[in-house]
DNA sequence: ACAATATTGATAAAATATTGACATTAAAAT
DNA sequence: ATTTTAATGTCAATATTTTATCAATATTGT
């Protein structure tokens, strides 16, 4: 109840702040004020002040912002030097491509196992980790407690499967399926990625484009 | 400057609604009110309700909602059965994932080319599609006029890509790379998806779930 | 050292999004 | 046929998010 209020609205614009610092910072930038970063991300300075002073004004007034402490307070307040403990279930090119992912950069999150129901690629390394059968998946948790589980398959069987990843204490899920983790399991969290959505939604732009008057 | 006023909330939640509903049509049920689909769904049933009033009520009182009826307005409303003529610029996992993603199920997109910049590949099919070199890019938008492109690759080399890409008359760009193109380009459509930025969230949630008092 | 300038942080205002209330209408029951 | 029940669509109220304003304060230049 400390940090609750922060609203999901803005902890959502932080990853992003979070690249554009990355960037500057590795441009040699030490220096930036609301006003030029707001140019550059296409916001407005107002909100990205609004945005840090939820966490407790990181500037200073006259100068702006330091942007490696800026980019370090944030990497802090995402907690993105974490090794949370995490299990991939799902090694197709998705499960793959995410795998990448999580190892490429610090995202907060330790990849320690795989799992597949395919038995063809079992002991196969994605990313220095052998693939297991899904078989495994059981015991594997009990004996290394992961806490954050990525899902790369389809929902055919999802049901069983959350059901299973939940009773053995996994809390947070990152769920690349259509199925509906939340619903079934509101004590968990769950970040959903439904790239049939997102890919709708720019359907819809697309095809109603010519009727907004764009600038 | 017509249905301009359907703000990015509303077409944001409308592919849910059309996942859910075609999962009800194809378990036999034909009608469904805003009350047991907001119960589904963990949605208000006035949010429902003022959501596809937007488009002009689909539903009937003391009724409610046909559901087949419903899912093909919405299908409608998203464009989902066009067929726009799209290419996908990275054939690694990732690509291969998306074009499949494209591919599955309609979604209002045709996809048309495969390029990468990696020759060792060149020539090997994708879902039906021969993977071509990015050498080729350019005769090919020429010949074949796609609309939307795909992005798959890292953000190294996006400047001169999207800038060609715009050139060639691509107006929507699915974006998976870390390139902000809507800066760049700020007459074009853009929809993002930004891996990184959705697992860092999942990292500040995880990580601040304990402080929050959840039910 | 002092004045001028720049910029934050905080608060207020405006805009947007969500939820609630209810009159109206259709279906179902009697 | 009439009454009761159910559910929408609309509008009002509330909540949330974004933007604007401005006093307070630090930096920069002279």
């Amino acid at each position: 109840m400390e940090k609750n209020e922060i609203s999901l609205s803005v902890i959502k614009r932080l990853p992003r702040y979070y690249r554009f610092l990355e960037n500057l910072k590795s441009n040699g930038i030490i220096r930036i004020s609301s006003r030029e970063l707001a140019e550059r991300m296409g916001l407005t300075a107002s909100q990205i002040r609004h945005d840090f002073n939820c966490f407790g004004g990181f500037g200073q007034q006259g100068y702006g912002y330091n942007v490696p402490e800026l980019y370090s307070k944030i990497g802090e307040i995402l907690c993105v030097n974490n090794e949370v403990k995490t299990i991939l279930i799902g090694a197709g090119n998705l499960g793959k491509a995410v795998a990448s992912k999580i190892s490429q950069r610090k995202s907060g999150f330790q990849l320690i196992g795989i799992f597949d129901k395919n038995e063809a690629i079992s002991g196969k390394l994605v990313h220095g980790i052998p693939v297991r059968h899904i078989d495994y998946l059981e015991n594997f948790c009990i004996d290394n407690s992961p806490v954050c589980a990525v899902i790369c398959i389809p929902s055919n069987d999802m049901k069983e499967l959350t059901d299973l990843l939940c009773r053995l204490g996994i809390k947070s899920f990152w769920n690349f399926s259509n199925y509906d983790i939340a619903m079934a399991h509101p004590e968990v969290l769950v970040e959903n990625v439904h790239l049939t959505d997102s890919l709708m939604t720019l359907s819809y732009l697309t095809n109603n484009s010519d009727k907004e008057q764009r600038c």
